[in-house]
This record gives C-alpha cells, structure tokens and sequence, in this order.
DNA sequence: TGACACATACGAATTAGTTCGTAGATACTC
DNA sequence: GAGTATCTACGAACTAATTCGTATGTGTCA
C-alpha cells in the first residue's frame, strides 16, 4: 500500500536520468536511455507519453514555458531508494536486510572507500 | 532480459512459504499468505491459479501423485534473491551496491550477529 | 513560401499480472 | 445414497504498464 507512489520499471529510468542529469527535456531523457540500454530501444513517442503519464501522477514537474517542455523528478532519490529496499526486503528475504547486504556485496564490487564507509555505519549501528 | 525468470510480487510471495515450509498444498500456501497479508486477502483459487501458471512456467514443480496436489519451488531461494538485489542495484542505485547497502541497513535494523557477519564479508572483499 | 525537422497530444493496441466465478471430479459423513 | 466439503481446471474480466501510430502545431531555413 504505498503511501508515496512506486516507480514502474520504466518510470525508474527516467527518473535516474533526471536525478543525474537534473532538469531535461523529453528528448535528452530518450537519448540518455536509449544510449545505456541493455534491451531494444524503444521509440521516441513512448519516452513522451510515460513522461506526460509521470507528469500526471505527479512524479515528475513539467515546466511548459517553452515550447519544448522540461520535466524534472518531484520524487526525491533518496526516499525513493529507500522505499524500493525496503520492499524487497519484505518481498524477497523475509525482513532480513542482513540478507540482502551480503548479497549485494558478494555479487557487486565496491571501492575500498565504500567499503570503509559501510565499516563505519555498522560500528554505529553496533554501538546500540 | 532474464536469463531465469523473474518471479513475480504475487509469485514471490508463494515462493516464500514454499522455500520457508517446503513442499506445499495449494490450501496451506493460501492460509499462510492469508495470514500475513497486510493487504487485502484474496481468494483461493487465486492462489491456485497463479499456483498452477507457475507450475507451467516451471518456477514450481507438481507432484499430482495424489488428489491434492504438493507443490515444491523449483527456483533456489539464494538465486532468486541474488537476481533480484541485482536487478535493483541496477535500476534503482546507478550500479552501486554500497548505496543499497547503506540504505538498507540504516532503515532496517540488523542483529550484532549479523553485523560482525557483514563486517567479515567486508573485511575479506578488501583484502582483493 | 514550401519543405522539413521536431515538438506535444492522444487514442488505441499489446502485453502481463491478478482476480475470481463456475463447472466437474472426488472424497467424506450421516 | 444424498448431501456437503474440497479439490482441480479453465475461461474470462479487470487492471496496470508499455508501446506506438497518427494528428497537429510550431519553428527553421533555403
């Protein structure tokens, strides 16, 4: 039952591009992903039209002063990662985050610094 | 693209009781999904039906030997959970396994036991 | 001005996931 | 044996997400 709404799967691509890039328009959205994607590209006009349907639910800002419109997420990233971990957590280790951390660092590399930097959060976790 | 099939929300959810409890009737899946379910409850022959396509798409198998079928979950529990941290990581975190981790330990409350677990797994991936 | 590029809007097809009603078979009970 | 409970099978409705075609408007430029 999700109090704030739930990016779909490819609202979420968007929303990177947006999150990293700040403010764009449709068209440096459809570039930005039809340039990493893993899967077929789609077309330019599926870009727009998910984008006008975030628009409509809120998840993202649509700035229309100019001819071409520049949106902008309205989801912060942060509390939207959290969301989503927090989901999987309970769908799929059964409220055991332990779990997924191992999983995570056992199948994705992380620099030293990050590692140093979890090392410090479990210590302060530790601590009560 | 998944290589393996990406089971479902509803489809984890059976899952779950199947790799908690083992082999399973329909009846028994349904009750403890029941049990839990924050949200509304559904009916049994929800359950038996996404029971019966999962069969099919061979995420569980069937054993028919007898009236009620027994049903087994044919995905291995850390395979799934690994695809699914993977997926996430992927399309919610940019790449960064840290990210998620911090997330999800600052949000989710972890065991001292489990913490020394996560802080030995860090140790030996720094060794590299 | 005419041709072309590029923008939004919008209807609609497609696909996937979920839900349930109903039917028919089998077992259980009095 | 009649009635009731429980099982599977299956069709179909409903919803949500994704995809795209087409219409239409606006700017550009030779």
């Amino acid at each position: 039952m999700p109090k704030t709404p739930r990016p779909t799967g490819a609202e979420l691509a968007i929303l990177q591009v947006l999150w990293e890039h700040g403010p764009a328009t449709v068209r440096q959205v459809h570039e930005a992903i039809a340039g990493k994607a893993g899967d077929r590209a789609t077309g330019y006009t599926t870009t727009l039209k998910l984008m006008q349907i975030m628009a409509e639910k809120g998840i993202v800002s649509r700035d229309e002063s100019s001819r071409t419109h520049i949106y902008a997420a309205r989801l912060p990233q942060q509390h939207t990662q959290k969301q989503l971990v927090g989901d999987l957590i309970l769908k799929a280790f059964g409220g055991s985050a332990a779990k997924l951390v191992m999983h995570a660092l056992s199948t994705h590399p992380a620099s030293k610094e990050e590692l140093a930097e979890i090392r410090r959060l479990i210590e302060q976790e530790k601590r009560k």
